[in-house]
DNA sequence: CTTCCAAACGAGAATTTGTTTCATTAAGTC
DNA sequence: GACTTAATGAAACAAATTCTCGTTTGGAAG
């Protein structure tokens, strides 16, 4: 992944989707340019992007959201992740430089994010070593936050 | 992590258990055998492990089995793999020294293992700066195998 | 060894998340 | 502007996991 998606543009995203044979549609900007105006770190459910649609009086189904969310996974425009909670949760691919990855607790499921440049330059070699064009890495540590540490239990 | 749950021994079970308030049963003992008896890299969902259990004539429930998976991935006997499959699997976590990471094709789903001592280090390093006891290390690198990469689409 | 209490169990219902179907609409090509 | 086929919306469907509840049993205490 070389391109930075904070700035992708309108033209961009057709530009890449119909390379592939696929369409550029009202509901795939859209949901582009929500991905784009979210703060760091925020990372939503198909859920929580359908209610954000329908509180924009934007009428996009559920079916499309999710056939949405995996084609853009799989351009390499967002990252899914799967962490504590019971369902996926997307957010912008800031791939290679602007990574971050996450600490959760087993406990509480409460979620800490931090970057590390040395990790994707791991992945990055492991990958190219046996011909994989990688479009995201994610690092996930499992443990006991310090909190639920000291409630023993 | 320090145990290498591969030689991990019914006493050993029954005290983490006990120590936590959790009960030594039947059900419990049963499925870490069968963990420890799998070959390395084995994983295995809620479902394949159910069907073994029948096989062995062992009638424990689904039900059980699930909280027990959920179980010793807290105690951090096993870990929880979330890869392209569409449920989870599990394995025997053998941190620290023993992990895996894995590669995964967005395509084709494809997955491939490899060993990286120096993920788990760094992990370990940024986990223990922020006051977390790690039980488990995942990396996963997303990407297009050199298959779906020729096939173009 | 018996008693007691709460944790764990089994069976099946219920929930949740995500996928599929299909008729209709519309993007992109000629 | 017409044509082909991908994409959409709505609703049914499917699968994985969790929950409920009556019953069993581990383990602590006497």
């Amino acid at each position: 992944m070389s391109t930075l998606n904070v700035m992708y543009s309108d033209e961009m995203l057709k530009q890449q989707l119909n390379d592939q044979g696929l369409r550029f549609t009202p509901q795939r900007l859209k949901i582009l340019k929500i991905f784009q105006s979210l703060p760091r770190g925020t990372h939503w459910s198909a859920e929580e992007l359908h209610e954000e649609l329908l509180a924009q009086a934007e009428r996009i189904s559920l079916s499309t959201v999710y056939r949405t969310l995996h084609i853009m996974t799989r351009m390499g425009i967002l990252r899914e992740l799967e962490l504590a909670e019971e369902h996926k949760h997307y957010e912008l691919n800031r791939s290679p430089s602007g990574q971050h990855h996450h600490l959760i607790c087993v406990h509480c499921n409460r979620i800490l994010e931090f970057a590390e440049a040395g990790v994707d330059k791991i992945g990055g070699k492991q990958a190219d070593a046996m011909g994989y064009h990688v479009l995201d890495c994610q690092l996930n540590l499992y443990g006991v936050c310090p909190d639920c540490q000291n409630q023993r239990h």
